[in-house]
DNA sequence: TTGAAAGCGATACCAG
DNA sequence: CTGGTATCGCTTTCAA
């Protein structure tokens, strides 16, 4: 391994001065910085980050916890992170907490010992000791709170945006599938959705589910049919269950959306390649990945600065698992 | 930020103490080894990673390399090396290369400069000079090398039954998808299909791809009817074409399977959502993942040591877009 | 404009 | 069994 000090033998001055040109400040002649720079080209030298890391108290690491990236609304919002994080400067610590409080604790302890400088996190256990005592820049994700800032979309208003759509388009009798309880977002859709429903003139029930995970999907799915066979109209928790419910549905021989409509969630990328390909509400996952890096490296600079949240707008993709208008 | 330094002072030892109870190493009597523990609890001390990783040239940290996360095939893979590195103390710097060499020079920079034990990368470039001087252990996943330790599925076997479950279901006109050219597993599955295929009576035709990108999916698979309206045997590049091909395939009006087979590759979790849902050759990815990450750390372990490759079983998984036996 | 040296938080060697 | 101290690679005073 090349060190700064061979790069200060090679260039004939101090490691100082090699400190000096690699860092940009202090005075240093021109003929010097030349003679350093063309040490550092010959020698291949790039500074050792652990040792500055060490030393200034901070690196160039940002942790990122997320609930699960096998689930496909996450990567989108990691990649957005990552992007902007590497376009500053900044790498990535990754780690998936499975909404489980010790993982979650674990990974926050290994970010924190390996000098993060700041951390983006989606997790529902923001109130937890562990991130009151936490002396980091901290940014939520997909997630708010009143004591951090954060990056999440509007997902009140994506509820009532799924409810309103179905009404509009002539549903009866609709079923809300409600995703766990233990999950925010989840919960604000719902309440959404509701409110829309309460007002309006249509019977509806809601099939409660407790997990996003993948393999349940279709189970959900099959479930609810047996529940509510009657229903015409569906607003799905995620796009994933409202892809497992077209399955379900065109096994069932219903056709759509005639019979039945189905709005789904989040506009992960797969939903416009079902058949027919499911309408959805959009939550700009890239983009939100891509903000809350920004927010937090601009906190990071400076920590003091009152905190600010960015609510994301989200949007109605019409595609073909509603009807083209209202056909009652 | 408490130090090892408070922690001995709290306890009435040196440092040294403190780093041996902390390290289970050397003398240390009974009585110390209480106070000192007790003086670590109450101060709530972690020791410092990033000191130890300066110290000790070396981190805890596994730098992972994928092309991208948002492609659904890498995120399992990401999973099991994140759990099995994660069960062995290990944590994760992510990057995502886009197949990208600038890119892919740039994160193996950072991971070096942060010290990173070891490194797992899906690479197509490892015959680039930045592998060869890396003196870091090493393994490739879902890629091959004879200078590295891999762990990869068998990407000929893989075409092969593909094309053999399609012949032996009756395809008569089939036609193969082939991925990017610079993608390894892509062109090591092409050729096992070809293979089968030059020794079968049937006929086929071959459309190539450039790239896996999911925007692009859905135009592949109208591309593909429009060059190639008379094929009723589709072996897809991988699952998110396969995905797409039912999508347009159904949107023209096909039986499936009874007009037009389709088999994909990878075993993506949503490839059992689709309808019909998909036939696929699986590529065991999670434990891809798993078994790189105990590989890698095995040679952490003994760096000497001769490498070995993984040749992970592909399989086949029959779901509903291939007929139940041959039909002719 | 430059260099010497202290210090970041840990580990491990050497004495005692 | 325990403590003092050099060391890891870098940054940043302080003096010259």
């Amino acid at each position: 391994m090349v060190t700064i000090k061979d790069v200060a033998k090679h260039a004939g001055v101090s490691v100082a001065t090699v400190s000096r040109v690699l860092n940009n400040n202090g005075y240093v002649g021109t003929e010097t910085r030349k003679n350093v720079m063309a040490a550092i080209e010959e020698l291949n030298y790039s500074p050792n980050e652990v040792a500055r890391s060490l030393y200034k108290r901070g690196s160039r690491l940002i942790g990122l916890l997320l609930p699960d990236i096998t689930n496909p609304f996450f990567p989108q919002l990691a990649r957005g992170v990552e992007d902007e994080a590497g376009r500053q400067g900044f790498r990535l610590l990754l780690g998936n907490s499975d909404e489980d409080i010790e993982k979650e604790m674990d990974y926050i302890q290994t970010f924190v010992q390996n000098n993060v400088v700041g951390m983006i996190t989606a997790t529902n256990h923001v109130d937890y000791d562990m991130y009151q005592s936490l002396d980091l820049p901290l940014v939520l994700l997909d997630r708010t709170s009143s004591s951090y800032p954060a990056v999440y979309a509007d997902g009140r208003e994506g509820g009532r945006l799924a409810a309103e759509t179905l009404i509009k388009k002539g549903a009866q009798r609709v079923t809300l599938v409600k995703g766990p309880a233990h999950v925010k977002p989840a919960v604000d859709r719902y309440r959404g959705a509701m409110e829309v429903l309460g007002e309006a003139d249509v019977d509806f029930s809601v099939m409660s589910t407790t997990s996003y995970a993948f393999e349940e999907a279709l189970n959900w799915a099959e479930e609810l049919f047996q529940k509510f066979p009657e229903t015409d109209g569906i607003i799905a928790s995620n796009d994933i269950v409202g892809i497992a419910i077209i399955h379900e549905a065109l096994k069932r021989g219903k056709n759509i959306p005639e019979e039945l409509q189905i709005i789904g969630y989040d506009d992960i990328p797969q939903s416009r390649l079902s058949y027919p390909p499911l309408t959805t509400i959009r939550q700009p996952a890239y983009e939100m990945g891509r903000k809350a890096a920004e927010l937090l490296i601009q906190r990071i600079g400076q920590p003091q600065q009152e905190h600010r949240s960015i609510q994301m707008p989200v949007e109605l993709i019409e595609r073909h698992t509603t009807r083209k208008d209202d056909q009652e």
